[in-house]
RNA sequence: GCGUGUGUAGCUCAGUUGGAUAGAGCGUUUGGCUACGAACCAAAAGGUCGGGGGUUCGAAUCCCUCCACGCGUACCA
């Protein structure tokens, strides 16, 4: 990269003027703590370090430090120049180039790191309740972990993704018993959920269940074989075991299909759906139960069993196994991520919903005290989504407003979601404004970033073809013949570049930068700054457009500017491809 | 109360680990198409970085304190 190159230049410099003994005594001195930046002013150059930090050790002014440096470089390619306690550093058009040819021989790999530390990483997200469709909170995380997982891959770590089926407890009771209903109202009985607001919350009263129980009742012949059961049995105020039983399964099947069909739809790939329940029929939620007794962590209070979580930290102790002897939520969340360790994982990364996050310390809490470490558990807490909707925040959560992610996706499409679920640091409220998403316009940064894909395209298209004057009827030949375009593809070298070179120095440093931003992205976990570097990246080239004509009767300025397209395109596609939204080759 | 996140231009948000004159997009104003896609570009106006203290040569960034808003604070999942 760049920036590195011109950092090690800086930082073998230093050590050189320290060891002439030209910095005064650096005898505090911390190595490889210069920090490059970007100028504020780009008169200045293309990276700058702030020599400054090194002024207290040495005790010399900022600028001679400076300039003790710069006299230490030796680099005729690149030019250096010291404003104040500034080094600032414009690249030479030997890098430029290189950067350049970096992309065309590397492809769909540019951005690669060369070395990095390759981890097996778990990735979980999404992980919701099999009790009904998905609403937008879910499609945040949606959006977001399976870009996550795109970019880490990238990146060279191996990642498995992995959604926590929570198919275990009263919720799916309260599934089954809603489903129950809606059967009842299918076979014409005058029933409805109680409007009492209490007896109300045993139930999910929302519309969804009622194709389920138009499926379950058509179906029923097939669906009961092997038992002795008809429909009229389930019409009953209140179920049987082996009726409720099978309500639940055919309910949760449903939804968990529903949920499938919704998240491929979306462009979210898992590895695998881990269900809760099979976590407790395979007795590991047990064992782990065990191995807390046996750990000397647990203690029996009011009849319940409770994990002095507080000993790691926790701010206070945590029930494991409730006085009617079941077994607590957190409890199999133990169990989950002591078997994914023991899956053999390095890395374990979660996205939370922020209203989860006391959770954290609790399930960390659990992973020490079982003898592992916790700090193999990294937890991405991501605040909630807004919808906006005619300017006026609709609060989600209530499941009387509740929009959901199928409606969204529906009305302004899988690309502008995913773009808009990504494009804010997972540290801040998401305010989705489905107007605006919906909009083909210049409000909408989606469309401004494909909108740059498809017009490379465009242009990559006139390059070969031939076309009709409106005026003459003639025909006019095409600017350069389909065997000429693909030498310039296939043997790209690059003194192509040169002629153009001057005149796309932004551009050229822009798609330089996206080696860079894998790294920061990569390792901080956020992908908004893809959103972000992508919309840079169009603003350069539709600037660089507007200034300059790519296709001419000038073969050489041509060919090389149409390098500079060809280029743009990769990386877009190569970041887009991360995003998990689509590159257009028109609109 | 405690925990946690947020507060930066009219709106939505960046700000790379303390540095140069605080930056983008939208909106507003002005200019640019008989030329490769104007779904574009160029330019201007717009700021007490929530308030107040402190540390430092230097703070939007670190510390303290106060204010406002979101989320959490279950023997629910």
């Amino acid at each position: 990269m760049i920036k590195d190159y011109f950092l090690n230049n800086v930082e073998n410099a230093l050590k050189n003027a320290i060891l002439k003994g030209n910095l005064g005594q650096m005898n505090d001195y911390t190595p490889n703590s210069l920090v490059v930046e970007k100028p504020k002013n780009p008169d200045f150059g293309d990276f700058a370090v702030n020599v400054s930090s090194l002024a207290r050790v040495a005790r010399i002014a900022p600028p001679a430090i400076a300039n003790a440096i710069v006299a230490e470089i030796d680099d005729k390619d690149n030019e250096y120049s010291v404003i104040g306690g500034f080094i600032n550093f414009k690249a030479g058009q030997k890098l430029l180039l290189a950067a350049i040819e970096e992309i065309f021989k590397k492809k769909e790999a540019f951005g690669r790191p060369e070395n990095i530390d390759k981890e097996k990483i778990i990735l979980e997200y999404v992980s919701a309740n099999p009790t009904g469709p998905f609403h937008i909170g879910h499609g945040r995380w949606a959006a977001m972990g399976s870009a996550l997982a795109n970019l880490l891959k990238f990146y060279g770590h191996e990642v498995y993704q992995e959604f926590y089926i929570n198919d275990a407890g009263s919720q799916i009771q309260k599934l089954g018993n809603s489903l129950a209903i809606r059967i009842r109202q299918k076979m014409g009985e005058d029933v409805d959920f109680p409007t009492d607001e209490l007896e109300r919350k045993n139930y999910y009263p929302g519309d969804y269940l009622i194709p389920v129980a138009e499926k379950f009742v058509e179906n029923s012949a097939e669906i009961l074989k092997g038992t002795s059961l008809e429909v009229k049995d389930f019409c009953k105020p209140v179920q049987s075991e082996e009726t409720l039983n099978i309500l639940c399964d055919f309910a949760k099947n449903e939804m968990e299909n529903l949920q499938k069909a919704l998240l491929e739809n979306f462009r979210v790939n898992f590895d695998n759906f881990y269900s809760e329940l099979t976590l407790h029929k395979s007795g590991k939620v047990d064992e782990c139960v065990n191995k807390l007794k046996a750990s000397g962590k647990i203690y029996t209070k009011d009849g319940a069993d409770w994990f002095r979580s507080s000993d790691f930290g926790d701010d206070q102790d945590r029930v494991i196994k409730k006085a009617d002897g079941a077994n607590t939520y957190l409890t199999a969340d133990i169990a989950y991520h002591i078997d994914k360790l023991e899956r053999g994982f390095d890395r374990m990364i979660n996205i939370w919903g922020a209203d989860h996050h006391g959770y954290v310390a609790r399930v960390k809490a659990s992973i020490e005290a079982l003898g592992y470490d916790p700090n193999k558990l990294e937890i991405l807490l991501g605040q909630l989504v807004n919808l906006v909707i005619n300017g006026n925040e609709v609060r989600m959560g209530k499941r009387k407003n509740m929009v959901t992610l199928d409606d969204l996706i529906e009305e302004v499409g899988v690309d502008a979601t995913r773009f808009w679920m990504c494009m804010r640091s997972i540290d801040n409220t998401l305010d989705f404004d489905i107007e605006l998403a919906k909009t083909n316009s210049d409000e909408n940064p989606v469309f401004y970033v494909q909108y740059a894909h498809a017009r490379a395209c465009s242009i990559l298209r006139n390059a070969t073809e031939s076309k009709i004057d409106t005026e003459t009827g003639k025909s006019i030949p095409a600017p350069m013949s389909v065997s000429e375009f693909d030498e310039l593809v296939n043997n790209y070298k690059s003194e192509i570049l040169a002629p153009t070179l001057d005149s796309a120095r932004k551009l050229v440093l822009k798609l330089e930068e996206f080696k860079s931003l894998i790294k920061l992205s990569a390792e901080t976990r956020q992908v908004y700054t893809i959103c972000r570097y992508v919309q840079e990246l169009a603003a350069e080239f539709h600037s660089f457009y507007n200034a300059n004509r790519v296709i001419s009767d000038d073969k050489e300025l041509m060919k090389s500017r149409l390098a500079l397209v060809i280029s743009v395109k990769q990386v877009l596609n190569n970041a887009l491809n991360l995003l998990g939204v689509s590159a257009p080759e028109r609109m």
